[in-house]
DNA sequence: TTGAAAGCGCTAACAC
DNA sequence: GTGTTAGCGCTTTCAA
C-alpha cells in the first residue's frame, strides 16, 4: 500500500497541528483564511491524498458497493454494472465485483468476502435458491438488492427486475396478433421466479385470448444453449402429434441452441416456423434471419439499483426515519425487439 | 458499516485480552489449546467477522485489486476480468472494477479513487496516450499492470498482452496461403501500439512474402463499426483501380461493419472477397459464413496479469530483492479461429 | 481559530 | 501463554 503523506506529515512541516490540516483538507469551517491557504499548497506540493482507508475504519463507511454476478461476461450483466457504475461513482462510490461463475460456493465466498471487507452496499444475482446469505448485511444494516431473480426468502427485500410475466405476454401478444395460435415455448428452470414467472405469463396469455394450453407444447430447459437445442428438437419430433406454428424460447442461449435446431431440421425462419427470443444481443448484427426477441431494459436496471442504494445509504447515515424504511420492488418494462423471425400467418395457415 | 462484534466485544465475554482472541482468530502459536477452543467458539457463538477495513490500516494492504476498463460489456475485458479473479480471489484479493467508458476524464478520475482507496496494485487497459497518471502508484510502489495497449510512457512497466505484429502476421499467412496476393486491410488508429503493431505485421508479412505494399488498399478507421463500414465502402469504390481478393480487418467492430458494406454493395464472403476478422466473439454461432478471425487468448491474459499481480506483491511484502524487481512485458499468443470466411484462390483468379 | 486527545478495529512488539 | 500498549491515518469532540 501507499507510504504517501499523512496529515501528520503536513502538519509538522506545516507546525500545525493534524486537527487544523483535516479540516482544511475537509473544507470545514474555523480555519483562519490564510492557515488554509497555508495548507491547501502544502497539500499541493507534497502530492497529499487522503488515505480512504482510515476514513473508512473512522467513518464506518467503505464507499465501496459489492456485487456479485453469475458471470461478468454476459453483456446482461455487464450493462447493469455499467448502469450502477454510471450513478454510484458519481458521488464517490466504487464497486467490487465477484464473479461467482453460476457456483453457489463461489458466490458464498464472495458474500463473505464482501463483508469482511465492509461493502456499504450490496447487489446480487443469486444462483442460490435460498437467499439466507445475506441475512449477515440484513442484520447490520448493510442494503441489499436483488437483481436478474429472487431467492425464497422470508423477509422483505429490494429487489429490481423486470415484469417477467408481463415480458411473456409481450411476447405472446406479438404471436397471437400475428395469427399463431399454437405456440410452443422453451421454459428454463420453473424453480427460480424468473423461469417460473415467464411460464406463468406464457400460459396467461393463452387463457387470457380463449386459447388452451397444451402441456406438450412445453419443454423445459436450463437456460444454456444445449438444452434449448434438444428442446427445441424434442418438439419439432413431436409435431405430428402436437403441432405449432411458434416458439417462445425464453433465454438467449436457449434461443441460439433452438435456432440451430431447427436450421438443423432444414426448417425455415420465419417461413416454417416464427421465433422469439428472450434478452437476445447480437452486437454483430449479422444474424439472419434478425431475431424478434424480449429485452430488459438493463442500463435502467443498474442506475435504478445504484440510485436505490444510494438513497438507502443516505437514510442510514441521517439515522433519520429508520422505520420508514421501506423495501421495494421495482419492476421495470421488457419490451420487444422487432426484427424477421416471425410472420404473419395467412388464413389458410391457422 | 456493519456493527457486528469486535475482537475486543469477544474478549470481554470471555475475560481475555483482545490479543490472545486475535491470535486465536488467525491461528498463532502461543495460546493453550484450551483457551483457543474456548476462544474459537465464542467467534462461532457471536458471528465474529473479522473487519478488513482495521486490518487494511494496520497492516497496509488491502487485498484489493483496480481494474480500469474502457467498457465492461466487451466480451474481452470481461474474459480478463474473470481470469484475474479466478487467480486472485483465490489468495482473498478482491477486485475494484471502473468502467472509463472510453473516457480520458473517467479513466483519470477512476484513478484517483483507486489511489485513494490503496488498491495493492492497478490493471489498466488505458484510452489515455501518455501514462503519466500511472507514476504516482509506481511511485508508490503499487504494482501497475497495463493490458491492451501500452501508453507512451519513459519507464518500464509490466504489461500483459498479444504479440499484435505476430497476430497480423498469422492473419496474413493464412490469406497468402489461399493463394491471395491482393489483400486490403482496415487499420484502427496507429497513434496507439495495437494499431500499430498491427499494420506493421501486416505490411511485414507482405515484404516478407516479396510482395509490395499498396498504400491504395490501406483503409485507416477507428475500431468502430460504423468507421469498418465507411472504409470497406471506400475500398471497394477504388476496387478498379486498386483491386484485392482479400481484406484484413483489424477490430472485432469493424470487421462487422466491414461485412455490412460488403453485403449491401451485393458482393458475397467469401466468394467474392475473403475476409478475415479480428477479435470476433460470436456468441449466437448463427453468422453466415462463419468469420475467420484473429483471437486473443483474453482468459490467459487475465490469469496472467493475476499470477504477476500476486508475486509483486509478495515480493514487496517479504522486502526481498527490491531491486530485482524486473519489469516484463509478456507477449502472448494470439491464434487463428477458422470460419468460412476466406477461400482458397484458384489459379485463374490469383 | 487552533490543538490535544480519544478512538474506529486490528496487529505486533514487548513485558509479565 | 497471556496481557498491555502503541500505532496504522483519520475525524471529532472538547478545551484552550
Amino acid at each position: 500500500m501507499a507510504s504517501s503523506n499523512t496529515l501528520k506529515d503536513i502538519a509538522e512541516k506545516l507546525n500545525v497541528s493534524v486537527s487544523t490540516v483535516s479540516r482544511a483538507v475537509n473544507n470545514k469551517a474555523y480555519v483562519k483564511e490564510e492557515t488554509r491557504r497555508k495548507v491547501l499548497q502544502a497539500l499541493k506540493e507534497y502530492h497529499y491524498v487522503p488515505n480512504e482507508i482510515a476514513r473508512s475504519l473512522k467513518s464506518q463507511s467503505t464507499k465501496t458497493i459489492g456485487v456479485v454476478i453469475p458471470d461478468i461476461c454476459e453483456v446482461f450483466f455487464g450493462q447493469i454494472i455499467k448502469g450502477i457504475d454510471e450513478v454510484v461513482s458519481r458521488e464517490g462510490y466504487t464497486i467490487i465485483v465477484a464473479d461467482s461463475s453460476e457456483n453457489k460456493i463461489n458466490e458464498a465466498r464472495d458474500l463473505e468476502m464482501l463483508f469482511q471487507k465492509r461493502v456499504d452496499a450490496l447487489v446480487l444475482a443469486t444462483v442460490e435458491l435460498k437467499g439466507k446469505k445475506v441475512f449477515r448485511f440484513l442484520e447490520n444494516e448493510i442494503p441489499v438488492v436483488f437483481i436478474d431473480n429472487l431467492p425464497e426468502i422470508d423477509r422483505e427485500i429490494d429487489s429490481v427486475m423486470i415484469d417477467n410475466v408481463k415480458a411473456s405476454k409481450i411476447a405472446m401478444h406479438h404471436l397471437l396478433a400475428l395469427g399463431h395460435k399454437n405456440i410452443a415455448v422453451i421454459i428454463g428452470s420453473i424453480e427460480e421466479t424468473t423461469g417460473y414467472d415467464r411460464m406463468l405469463g406464457y400460459k396467461e396469455a393463452l387463457q387470457e385470448t380463449g386459447l388452451s394450453i397444451d402441456e406438450r407444447l412445453i419443454a423445459y430447459g436450463d437456460y444454456k444453449e444445449k438444452t434449448g437445442y434438444e428442446c427445441m428438437k424434442a418438439l419439432l419430433a413431436q409435431r405430428d402429434e402436437a403441432p405449432f406454428t411458434a416458439v417462445y424460447v425464453t433465454s438467449e442461449m436457449m434461443t441460439f441452441g433452438a435456432i440451430k435446431a431447427i436450421n438443423d431440421c432444414g426448417l425455415r425462419i420465419p417461413e416454417d416456423i416464427s421465433l422469439i427470443g428472450f434478452d437476445v444481443h447480437d452486437k454483430t448484427g449479422l444474424v439472419v434471419p434478425g431475431i424478434t426477441t424480449v429485452r430488459q431494459p438493463e442500463n435502467q436496471i443498474g442506475t435504478t439499483v445504484g440510485k436505490i442504494l444510494l438513497k438507502h445509504i443516505k437514510q442510514k447515515n441521517s439515522r433519520e426515519a429508520q422505520k420508514l424504511r421501506e423495501q421495494q420492488k421495482v419492476l421495470l418494462e421488457p419490451y420487444l425487439e422487432i426484427g424477421q423471425s416471425c410472420k404473419k400467418l395467412s388464413v389458410s395457415e391457422k
